[in-house]
DNA sequence: TACACATTTTGAACGTGTTCAAGAATCAGT
DNA sequence: ACTGATTCTTGAACACGTTCAAAATGTGTA
């Protein structure tokens, strides 16, 4: 069984997680999460340094429950494009609850400083989890995805996703069905984009987009 | 001559912005804007509601500084991609003394509710100020873009500006010079990418992306 | 000049995230 | 069971952004 302290951890963010949810970053302060779980303040700042590594924590979460639903949607589905449109949707499934909570996430995890910061060094791991997601979609797809692109296709729809959730956070239509639609819509145009590479003349470009990408990251 | 009350407005929109440079965004407190200027902080929050309305201050200033600069860096250049490379290094020029400040300004800037986020509809003026450099890149090129593209070419080449600012603010590189490089390496590569769109096959894609790109913004 | 009204200025006060010295509870080794 | 060290918990305190009633100053009018 876990221990007192592991408890206390754990209801300090499960308080906090709920807060988030249902009334936002700005609202659940951290005096709230303290009472809500019945403990002080400064014990709240025992188990998370600042209010930054809660939002962590539910990004963790996020992040393993799109990783689970990915996994269960692409089953079965074997070309590229119906494992792509899959694993988004499974991403905006997960994130749909959050919506409101986006805006103040995102702001958050753009900071250098921030541990949430998908770029950072700090959250290596979170973001080889979430590549991970994308890499065995492509991975497990039949047919199999340019030989040439194979490699970079991964870490290019993630930062397609990127893209996708800021738009998402934008989308005040409902259910945010624009963002569905994006997604819908825009991946079969990606699939038959990548049949272009083979034509010689997009090739060539290609080749010196993949050459600057590298030159530039290392 | 002005007012006194413009002096005064003036004065601490100077000192706010001098101390953005030096001190960054979270050091320049508006205790110290308001000391700095030989005023009362109450009397701050008088002639600017926020602390984000004094970063929009700045980025008003920025964005005037960009326009006057990408003028007179593009004038007697004729192709787009000397144009484009033109008007992308007189806004990392003009940005240069913010790096620092760069990451929390974007945090600012990319919360809906902010007066400087971009796509909000509050600084509609602001973006389109902008837009209008990018514009003015496109329209002046000799040879002209191609056709089909011409109209969606300054948006497009807006948003890759706010990518590049995104990258910048992580460049920790001497002077920024890898964001430099990134300009250098990728505007050839898409000018040469826009020639690619005369390609029949490639020109079908394009078509259905530019009629996704409407369909999701109406 | 004297009065009424509008503009500008003040500084104390509020709620926030965060820190920290001090104390309480728990544990490990005898 | 005792003791010393470690882990956990507390709540007051700090600096911050922001608000606001009140005071000071300016402006136009009788």
């Amino acid at each position: 069984m876990a221990t007192k302290s592991e408890q206390t951890r754990q209801l300090v963010a499960d308080v906090a997680l709920k807060m988030f949810r249902e009334l936002g970053f700005e609202k659940t302060t951290m005096r709230a999460i303290a009472e809500g779980a019945g403990v002080s303040v400064g014990n709240a700042y025992y188990y998370f340094a600042s209010k930054d590594e809660l939002v962590q924590e539910l990004y963790l979460q996020v992040q393993a429950e799109h990783a689970v639903r990915a996994q269960q949607a692409t089953d079965g589905i074997h070309d590229l494009s119906g494992r792509l449109k899959a694993v988004l949707h499974a991403g905006l499934d997960v994130m749909a609850p959050y919506h409101q909570f986006g805006a103040d996430f995102i702001a958050t995890a753009i900071r250098p400083t921030s541990p949430v910061n998908p770029f950072s060094e700090g959250s290596t791991a979170a973001r080889e989890a979430s590549l991970a997601i994308f890499r065995a979609a492509v991975d497990g797809s039949m047919p199999p995805a340019p030989k040439k692109l194979r490699a970079e296709l991964p870490e290019l729809f993630w930062l397609g996703y990127m893209g996708i959730a800021l738009f998402w956070v934008y989308d005040k239509s409902d259910g945010q069905m624009r963002t569905r639609r994006l997604v819908d819509g825009a991946v079969p145009l990606i699939a038959r984009g990548l049949s272009l590479a083979k034509i010689p003349g997009v090739s060539k470009v290609l080749d010196d987009v993949l050459g600057l990408a590298r030159s530039i990251r290392g």
